[in-house]
DNA sequence: CTAGGGTTAG
């Protein structure tokens, strides 16, 4: 804005001066003074004035001469004389002389840029608000129309001084035909940045009419853009729906958001899971030509690959093809990175192959990085290639490129590969290759091997490997923490954990939420609600706070111990704090007082949740039915489950199936039980290895043989895994009935069936 | 483009 200030009087002399200097220059039929002559008889004029009293004007003939001859005479002539006045009192004083001497077909124009100097020598001299409001009303009243530059000038100002509706009746009050683009621009940005959304957009309506006086242009656009991605945090004055309207209305006048505006604003929709709106506002903008960078597109195709539609992502890399954007580097590497991503690395090597192949053919001109080789890289790993990824090394140190050798995170990424097959040797080799290859470990080298060594119950190593490299100057961070805390409380050794959390801050490494949330849900699961009660409040001294799920461990470790008081303790803080419990809060307290017995408290929670909004899950009625189980109302649990059946939005799942078939059997129903095997085939519910063996108990029990065998093949045939209990019921069962070949076949025909699967 | 926690029913 400042720009547009001090540059005002040439904009002014380019834009506003010209067809009236020539309209005088025509009239008088005598050539344009040159800039030189102006600049002299200003200069001359500007001498006899300041040294002649004010009243004395009229009376001097020379000021006459030098101001009224008809060569000089010229509006822009007034305005550079007014505005060299050492003060805006004495340039008024001037122009009341003009006023009265001017001849009057001259006059009109001459007076509006002279008082425009006077308005600016004013703002300048810091007047106040209300005495320059004075000022125009003063000028008003004499009927001298404000000049565009004086309205801008008026307008801006009172803007400034966040008197936004004085400006708002500067332009009202403006003649209809001095209510151009550039006025219009200028008060839209001063409300806009007043936050008076609503009086800008309705100057704004009447330039975005199609048959606008006053249309829309660049500048209007860039005020507009701008504003309205400010308002991010605030609450939108114009909801995203509306923004790609107006976005198309801008459109239609051959203004455009830049590219960089655009890409924000479509990663902003995108962020909120308006995928939709972003393609909209990238389709519009296609429609009306706009010139579009791959930017933009890439930012779209991310949150499409986010949300698995590779058919609009297919459709939106063929349309760029059709609308000249030139894919670029992050084009290749985000289709390739969101195919990683959903485990189809095989896709992804397909499109890293066209993006070669088009190279060559000179198609594409744009060369593979190392970020696209590192995300096929880690893509095979994912999919357990990694092999295959060592080959792509090799295609890296080929390419004699600068920027595409392997660095760390190549590196990490197949060290990830093989320390999470459990090959953690090939791990560590990779690890003293890099170092040969002159590649520097970084934290996540480290913390990568750690955590394969600990996935893998070498603890020790692990230890052992942290301390070496530490030791030889490498930072652990709070992951590598979160890592070894994690490994310890698996293995329940808990004083371990809690020495690592300590030794954490010792060595001067910073916490984030995550190392105690790991170590909080580590304790609760282990029922040592002392411990993670210690944490939770260093939790809290550290400046964190528990997250929900954080929140639902606390819960569900006092409910384990049986300290319901506790648990209720927790829900109130929950609640105190402003945190909405979710249903796994409630399901879990649910399944606590039910399966204690306490049907009447559970009902009451039940309520609380449905009451908040929230639908009973599948978790739920599993949890319900589970407690009629084992309190032996196994007709209860049945009623329940009649109850959801019939009902359309929770279906019943393998969990639940398992559940009543286990009870069923242990209440001798055994045939019951048969048939909702049935009911689970009809309704295409896998059973898994549990629902199988808790059948099996239940059948031997009967002696059921036939039954049996046809499970088993079932079974078979499903390629579903029997573990140790399976082979223990089977294996005593079959013996003493003497089937053991009907034992081996079961065997073999797993091995059999495993192989393709 | 790489590393960490993730709660509820069997």
């Amino acid at each position: 804005m400042e720009m547009i200030l001090t540059k005002q009087p040439k904009f002014l002399l380019k834009r506003h001066h010209l067809p009236l200097l020539r309209h005088f220059c025509t009239e008088h039929n005598s050539p344009l003074p040159q800039v030189s002559e102006s600049s002299i008889i200003i200069t001359q004029a500007l001498d006899v004035l300041l040294q002649t009293p004010d009243n004395e004007w009229t009376s001097s003939p020379q000021i006459k001469n030098l101001l009224f001859s008809s060569t000089s005479l010229s509006p822009q002539l007034f305005f550079q004389i007014t505005r060299r006045f050492p003060s805006s009192s004495r340039a008024l004083s001037f122009f009341n002389f003009l006023q009265s001497n001017l001849p009057t077909e001259a006059n009109t124009s001459s007076l509006s840029y002279a008082y425009q100097a006077v308005f600016e020598l004013a703002i300048r001299e810091r007047m106040s608000p209300e005495s320059l409001f004075d000022l125009y009303k003063a000028c008003k009243d004499q009927n001298i129309p404000l000049s565009i530059n004086s309205a801008t000038l008026l307008i801006r100002f009172f803007g400034k001084v966040s008197m936004y509706d004085y400006s708002l009746l500067v332009y009202n009050e403006l003649d209809n035909n001095l209510r151009n683009t550039h006025v219009r621009n200028v008060l839209i940005d001063v409300l806009l940045r007043c936050d008076h959304d609503r009086d800008a957009f309705n100057v704004l309506d009447e330039m975005l009419d199609r048959e606008s006086q006053f249309p829309v242009n660049e500048l209007t656009g860039d005020i507009v853009f701008y504003a309205l991605m400010r308002r991010e945090h605030v609450k939108n004055s114009v909801t995203d729906e509306e923004l790609v309207g107006l976005v198309s209305k801008f459109a239609e006048h051959g203004v455009f958001p830049n590219a960089v505006w655009l890409t924000q604003l479509i990663t902003r929709f995108c962020r909120k899971g308006k995928t939709d709106e972003a393609w909209d506002v990238l389709h519009v903008l296609m429609k009306f030509d706009a010139p579009l960078e791959a930017a933009s597109c890439n930012a779209l195709l991310n949150a499409l690959g986010r949300e698995g539609d590779f058919k609009r992502m297919n459709q939106l890399f063929t349309e760029m093809k059709e609308n000249d954007i030139e894919p670029s580097v992050v084009t290749f590497g985000t289709i390739i990175n969101r195919l990683c991503k959903l485990y189809r690395a095989d896709e992804a090597l397909e499109v890293f192959e066209k993006m070669i192949a088009g190279k060559e053919t000179a198609e594409i001109s744009v060369e593979p990085d190392v970020i696209i080789f590192n995300t096929l890289i880690d893509g095979l790993c994912k999919v357990g290639k990694q092999e295959e990824a060592l080959g792509l090394i090799e295609q890296m140190r080929l390419r004699l490129q600068k920027g595409c050798m392997p660095n760390a995170v190549t590196y990490n990424c197949l060290i990830n590969g093989f320390c999470k097959s459990g090959n953690i040797e090939k791990g560590l080799e990779l690890f003293h290759l890099m170092k040969q290859e002159g590649v520097t470990p970084n934290v996540v080298t480290l913390n990568t091997l750690v955590d394969g060594m600990c996935r893998h119950g070498r603890i020790n190593s692990a230890v052992e490997f942290f301390q070496e490299v530490t030791r030889k100057g490498l930072c652990a961070n709070a992951v590598t923490y979160t890592i070894l805390i994690t490994a310890f409380c698996n293995v329940n050794n808990f004083q371990e954990a809690i020495k690592w959390f300590d030794d954490m801050s010792r060595a001067g490494c910073s916490a984030d939420s995550v190392v105690y949330f790991t170590l909080i849900s580590g304790l609760c699961q282990a029922g040592r609600m002392n411990d993670a009660s210690l944490v939770v409040s260093k939790l809290k001294e550290a400046g964190f706070r528990p997250d929900i799920v954080c929140y639902n461990h606390l819960i569900s470790g006092f409910c384990k111990k049986k300290m319901l008081d506790k648990a209720y303790e927790v829900l109130q803080e929950m609640e105190d704090i402003g945190m909405t419990p979710n249903s796994v809060t409630y399901n879990t307290l649910i399944s606590f007082l039910s399966k204690s017995g306490n049907f009447s408290a559970a009902r009451r929670v039940l309520k609380k949740m449905v009451k908040e909004g929230l639908v009973p899950t599948v978790v739920t009625y599993g949890a319900l039915i589970h407690a009629f189980c084992v309190n032996g109302h196994v007709d209860e649990a049945m009623k329940i489950f009649k109850e959801l059946s019939s009902s359309s939005n929770v279906s019943p799942n393998t969990v639940i199936y398992n559940i009543l078939i286990d009870s069923l059997c242990k209440n001798n129903q055994v045939e019951l039980a048969l048939s909702l095997m049935e009911e689970m085939k009809v309704k295409e519910v896998r059973p898994n290895t549990n629902t199988y063996n808790a059948m099996f108990k239940g059948l031997r029990q009967k002696n059921m043989l036939d039954k049996a065998f046809k499970l088993m093949d079932r079974m078979i045939e499903h390629a579903c895994h029997p573990d140790y209990i399976s082979m223990e019921i089977l294996t005593e069962w079959l013996s003493e009935a003497g089937q053991t070949e009907k034992l081996k076949k079961f065997v073999q025909g797993y091995a059999v069936s495993a192989a393709p699967a």
